[in-house]
DNA sequence: AACGGGCGCAACCGCCCAGCC
DNA sequence: TGGCTGGGCGGTTGCGCCCGT
């Protein structure tokens, strides 16, 4: 059987909100903020499902909504996020200030969906000729993530060694998915080298952070290749500044090696009972490490 | 100018989960 | 502990606009 309806439809509008729907919605949030949706349109007069009310608010009416043209960049992090989480629209638009989810989903069901199953399909009948075409998003996707469960307490980045020729290389690192378990230090992060935002340098000084203080969309942030003095192959325009810039496109995505690094080697367990819960969490977060 | 098909996007639907009692 | 409620989420629908014929 089905559970009973969020509310009486009777007597409710439907369809396209109008102006002064709009208006008294915003009125009444303004004055007595957001929640108690099931209340809220008796509360201000408005002939609608809470339900309905709150998705006009969110995905309309909310004034840090920034509407038109998704960029080049925004577009970019969709498809890179999208390949890390699924269809886990909110978790995606939490990392694309002023865009909501249903934009983003709606965006990807209209544009970049056909245009990654075109590549994909593309990919596939080169590849089956024998050739690969290279810097192409749609190829080797990784498994998607599946953001529930397993905890991520840990991330640990290994310092480049003196005398070693040996890229450092970001570990991520917690009770179930560490591959060093013995540095395991429940509710901390161990960095073992500290980029300086301002000038890239590197210092090796241990330091612990509290993960609840440190989100995935830090990690997301943090340019690993950068950090790590990796060269970026793919992107001309990366990394020919060290500095780490909040507006700066590249910071907001891993590059193609991390992310399979992350979903190939174990660390990222896709469709793992033991899912990344904290992925999920960390990706909710938008505290910055380097406060932007 | 009229018509039809395709597309984009806002809105709706139904399920799920967390919190509260 | 189980039921109820509020809120969130992803999938789907439907309407209006645009463009080609």
């Amino acid at each position: 059987m089905g559970r009973s309806p969020c509310c009486s439809k009777e007597g409710l509008n439907r369809g396209a909100w109008t102006a002064a729907e709009d208006k008294i919605l915003t009125e009444y949030i303004k004055v007595h903020g957001e929640g108690s949706w099931r209340n809220l349109p008796k509360r201000a007069g408005l002939k609608r499902c809470g339900k309905s009310c709150r998705l006009r608010w969110l995905n309309y009416l909310r004034p840090d909504i920034k509407r038109g043209n998704i960029t080049q960049d925004e577009e970019e992090l969709i498809i890179r996020l999208h390949k890390l989480l699924g269809n886990r629209w909110s978790l995606i638009a939490g990392r694309l200030p002023g865009r909501t989810d249903n934009e983003i989903k709606n965006y990807w069901n209209t544009n970049l969906g056909k245009r990654v199953r075109a590549k994909s399909a593309q990919a596939s009948i080169v590849e089956h000729m024998g050739k690969k075409p290279a810097n192409d998003i749609s190829v080797s996707v990784p498994p998607t993530i599946r953001t529930k469960a397993s905890r991520c307490t840990k991330v640990i980045v290994v310092p480049p060694q003196q005398g070693s020729s040996m890229s450092p290389q970001p570990l991520l690192q917690d009770g179930y998915i560490t591959s060093d378990k013995e540095h395991a230090a429940p509710e901390s992060i161990e960095v073992g080298a500290i980029l300086n935002p301002k000038d890239g340098s590197i210092s090796s000084s241990l330091m612990d952070f509290d993960m609840k203080d440190l989100g995935l969309s830090d990690l997301l942030d943090f340019n690993f290749p950068n950090f790590c003095n990796i060269p970026a192959s793919n992107d001309k325009n990366d990394l020919t500044d060290n500095s780490i810039s909040s507006t700066s496109h590249h910071q907001l995505m891993f590059d193609d090696e991390t992310l399979e690094e992350w979903t190939g080697n174990g660390c990222i367990q896709p469709d793992d009972s033991s899912e990344t819960q904290t992925l999920a969490a960390f990706l909710q977060s938008e505290e910055d490490w380097f406060g932007e």
